[in-house]
Formats: C-alpha cells, structure tokens, sequence
DNA sequence: CTGTTAGCGCCTTCAT
DNA sequence: ATGAAGGCGCTAACAG
C-alpha cells in the first residue's frame, strides 16, 4: 500500500543510467555532463528524492545529531542552555537529540546507552542531582564517544566542562548586601549533594570573613529545595535572635519561598528582611517582589560554549585534547523595584 | 589513533565464527548452540559491543525517534507538551530529536526538511505563529511522513491534531466573571494571525451574548502579545467610558501586563479591576497577585495524546486512519488570593 | 564522461 | 548448529 521510497537506484533505473552516474551527478561531480546532470537532478526533484541518512551514516559514521542530556525541562535555566545549544548546532548543521534525566541517574544511565546506541555524534551532559556514581560516564570515555559537561561539575570525571562559579556568584551578591550596610546576614544553602551548595557557601562565608562579619550560630539553614522545607528552615532563621537582616538565598524559587513566610510573619521585604539570590528567573521580571539581586549564570552562553567545544572535540578529533574546563563568571544583577515601573 | 569499533565481524574474527553465526548469538537466535552463543555474548561484553543502529536503520527503515517543531521553547506550555510527549515516547522506546522554531515560518520549514532527511519515523508540529502557507506540511503528506498538528489547528492541512477549545476556554472563563457579578467586560484579544484569538474572541463574546450582556464599543483591544503593545491597549480599555470591571486576557502574560497598567493608575487589581486569562502559567503560584481565574490548557496530555496517535499512525501504517482530530476540554482555574497562604 | 565493483554493519534466506 | 551469499542505499576507487 505505501509507495515504495524512492532511491538513486530507482532514479537510475528510469533514466537508464548506472547507479553511480545518478549519484555523481546528484553531487554535482565536475565528470558528470551538464545534460545528464540535469536530467538526473530534474528527475530526483520531480520525484521528491531525499537522500537516505542512514545509509550515509552507516558509510560516515556521522549522524549530524548531538545527544543532549538535562536534568529538568521545567527549570528555564536549563530551557535556556538549550536555546544556546541548539544555537550553535543549528550554525553547524546538527540536530539535537534530548533527554530529560528527571533530576534520576537511573533516566540519566537509560539516556546516556540510549544515546550511544542511536550513534550520535556526541553528547552534552549536565548531570542530574542524584547522580553520585559515575560508570557511565567513565565509559563513554572508554568508548571514546565526545562528551562535554555543563553547570554540575564533576571533578571525578575527565571531560571538557563548562560551568558557572557558584563561588564567586554567592561571594559577589554578599558583598553586595554588605556595600547596602547590611550585617546579620544568613544563608539558605542547598541539598549537599548538590556541589554548587558547597561552593556558595564557602562564597558567602568568604564575604563574609574578608569583611570581618561574624556568621551568627544557625544562621545557615539548609533546604532540599521543595517549598514546604524552604519555609520550614525561613522560619527557623527568622526565629533567631538576633534575627537576620538578610539572607542570601539559594535560588530564587528559594528567595519566594522565604519572601512569603517573612510577610507571613509581618515583616517588610527589602526594608525589615532583604532577600538575594541565584537564578535571575525570568518570571522576576514579572514580579512585584523579585529578590534585591540575583545572579545570572549565562545558562545560553554556557550551552552554547559547550557545544562549540564538543563540536571541535567532534570534527577534529586527531588533536590531542586538554580537558578544557571553562568557568564562567557569573554577574550580579540588582532589580529595579518595581515603582519606577508604576510612575510610567 | 581512534580505537576501530567493534562490530559484530570483530568478534567473529576472534571466536573464529561466521559472522551471521554472531549475530545469530547475540539475537539468542534458538539454532545456536548454548556454549557458541555464551562465548558470543561474553566476548561482546567485554569489548563493549554496541550494535550500529545506523545498519540497522538502513534495513529497517526505522530509527525509532520523532521530530519534535515547537514553535517556542521559553513558553512553559510548550515544555509542558514536551514533557507529555517525553513521556509516552520514552514508555515506547522513542528518541526525540527537537527543533524549535523561534515562531518563525522559515525555521520551521528548514526543521521539516531537515527531519525529514533525517528519516525520523514521524513527526509532532506545533506550527509558527507565522505560518500561513503550508506546502512544507503538505509535501510531508506526500511523502507519506507520519505527522500529528498540535496546540494551532490548521484546518488546511489534512492531518490528525490535538488541540484544545481555546472558544470553550474563553467561554467559561467570561462565564466565570459574570457569575461573579461583573457586567462590564472587555477583552483584550491576541493578534489575527493566531487563530486562537479568533476563537477566544468567539467564546468571549458568546457567553456576553448568552447573558444578553452588551460588549461596549471599543471593549475589544487587540495585542500583538508584546509588553509595551499590551500596556498601550490596556491603556485605552481603562480609559473608556464606561469603564471595564473585568478583562479577558489573551494569557497570563497580557493579564499580568495588564494588571501593571492598572495599578499604576491606582487601580486597585480584583476590586476595582478583575483580571482572567489563559495559560495556568506555572510562575502564577509565585505571584502576589495572579489572574483571578485562567485556563489550563492541559499541555501535558496535548503532547501525550499526539505522541499517542502518531506511534500508532507509524506502527500500524495499514489501517486507514480517519484523520483524528482530539479535542481537548480547558478546565478553568481559579487561583486562590495569597491571603490564605499568608495566614499559615 | 560513464559503468563496474566493493564495502559500510547487520540480518536473513538458503545451503550444508 | 554453522557458513556463505545477497541486499538495505549510498559513495568511492578503479576501469574503461
């Protein structure tokens, strides 16, 4: 029933012509003659000829498609690391192929042998919070497939990187409440298993020491992230006395989770409590509250940059590597409150 | 340099077998005998043996992955409808290979030739707000390339489609605000291209009809969905006389634009002005102050149910397919006012 | 300029 | 129970 799929060899058969005539003179190859070639290429049109990837494939070994691995389709961080990925692919010619690990290694094991499997051509990874063992990835190495990391270091594994400095980001936003005059500030760290809680919190201790501040006893709480936790640790911080004037918060899921107990509790946001963050979400912007300050942590540039690496590690394999790992430097940004927006 | 892979020739060049006997083992094939077949298996094993699904593809004709055309990534509904497709496509073995059209006809029609060479075996398309002509759809009919529309009805292109009653939306949320007790009611409608804006328009104005409540003159603005665009027309329905108790909003974007504008005029938003919309946009749980009621679209089952149809369209080609056309139910939400929450 | 041949990796008759 | 041969669609030497 369904029409048979048109082929070279079909096109040859028709025209007469041997099979590699009809494929030369598809290529545009200088020995084919002008009168054939277009026969050839009139024919192909008329029929609607589509050249068949997988039998390139199986002779190239290329697909033109990169595996994509991320942990959250949800969280826009990610979303926008995808826009810069499929960016720079587009550029370059690649498909992009993706898989959403669900925050699981158990997704993230089935993507990365999927992937493999399906033969593309490398992978980006940006790991899920749950992943703790690493085979996987080790054997992508053994396997020599290309793979480029994104966002979640990992240390434990020899591959090019690309990631943000958390420590840096958590360091400038307290010195940034610091400058406002503040001086009992707190912190609202993440899950240890995730390193970028580590790293801002040895930001916000670093800041917090150069200026000589005391870190006051429970004054970092810690939160699995989900909203009802954040609310709980907020409460215990804002129980505290003396009460923190600030607290630098670990995303800004975070900072609106802790934002609201504090009204709850009668407190005025920005002028009794301040609260900063990391994330610099876009829905801020839409925000009658969003936090005093965030960080963006370039999420387009860093796809985009891993993806430019993993198609360098791609096309010109024979050079010898050094396991590139780019750090980039993450960017205070202060929100407007929103008055100024209500005077125009 | 590069390690030569290992197919199924290698190993049987070192078990000094056939190399239809190993693949014979590998596929448990009953005809091998146990001892043979172990060999086979534990060798593979330990050489990494990964099959080529390129071969495979090229006899098969199938690569087990769908296109995905999304029109625009950094809209949570479309996320939400990818989820839904991740879902069922990942319980069947799928892979997706994803193209965002950043809304524009030409992406789009580069993402269909691009998938189609690629031999995916079918495809999901939501199409560009742009499109407005559709031969790139109609030549995938005639390839005979399994498609599903979904989200934008093109009633041109004869395919299944899963979409949802955006007139039946706006219905029920007007419906909705004259319960309450609102009489004048204005709508700020989205631009013509989108069909949807149309339809919303229809639903609006038909449940004012039902009620034999009047639509003043000039209760009907129109947004090409932009920011500054919205505020002008919120501008000009807050400045007529009589003016507006409540707007339908094209979505939680235009609502909360809206809102904005009112306010800075002194406006006291669900008091003086009620707003409802479209989208049950998820950053709507953050807001102090979200649209009174919105609709949810169910962008999760959308991509569900598509992905539903189109494996069933590609796994069971012989049936004739009645061009199905789902129709999704919008379910209208009402947001709580935040008070409640502050009193926890 | 064009045709013949071989081969990419795998599966599948058909022989043995 | 195993091997040999052909073919999926295409490209690229190698012949003419």
């Amino acid at each position: 029933m369904s029409k048979l799929p048109v082929t070279i060899k079909v096109i040859a058969r028709q025209l007469k012509l041997s099979i590699s005539t009809v494929s030369r003179a598809l290529q545009n190859h200088p020995s084919i003659g002008l009168r054939t070639r277009e026969r050839v290429q009139a024919l192909a049109q008329r029929l609607q000829y589509i050249p068949n990837q997988n039998a390139l494939s199986l002779k190239t070994n290329r697909r033109y498609t990169l595996g994509v691995i991320l942990p959250d389709l949800l969280n826009p961080f990610f979303i926008q690391a995808l826009e810069g990925i499929e960016e720079i692919a587009t550029e370059r010619g690649y498909l992009l192929t993706i898989c959403p690990s669900h925050e699981k290694v158990n997704d993230e094991k089935r993507a990365v042998r999927l992937l493999t499997h399906s033969r593309v051509d490398g992978l980006l990874i940006a790991v899920a919070r749950t992943t703790t063992t690493y085979e996987h990835l080790h054997e992508l190495t053994a396997l020599e497939v290309p793979f480029v990391l994104m966002d979640r270091p990992v240390t434990e594994v020899k591959a090019p990187s690309v990631t943000c400095d958390s420590r840096a980001g958590a360091e400038a936003l307290t010195n940034f409440l610091i400058e406002k005059g503040f001086r009992r500030i707190a912190h609202l760290q993440g899950p240890a298993e995730l390193e970028a809680s580590g790293e801002r919190r040895e930001g916000f201790l670093r800041a917090m020491n150069r200026h000589g501040l005391p870190v006051e006893a429970g004054y970092i709480q810690t939160t699995d992230l989900t909203t009802p936790t954040t609310e709980r640790a907020t409460r215990v911080l804002l129980a505290l006395q003396p009460r923190p004037e600030a607290i630098v918060a670990f995303n800004d899921y975070t900072a609106l989770d802790a934002g609201r107990v504090a009204r709850a509790l009668g407190l005025r946001i920005n002028q009794d409590l301040a609260l900063v963050s990391f994330g610099n979400h876009p829905m801020n912007a839409y925000l009658d509250c969003p936090p005093l300050a965030t960080i963006e942590q370039h999420a387009y540039a860093m796809g985009a940059q891993a993806t430019g690496l993993l198609l360098r590690l791609i096309e010109s394999p024979a050079v010898a590597h050094p396991p590139d790992h780019i750090r980039l430097r993450p960017q205070l940004v202060i929100n407007e409150p929103r008055e100024a927006l209500m005077a125009g």
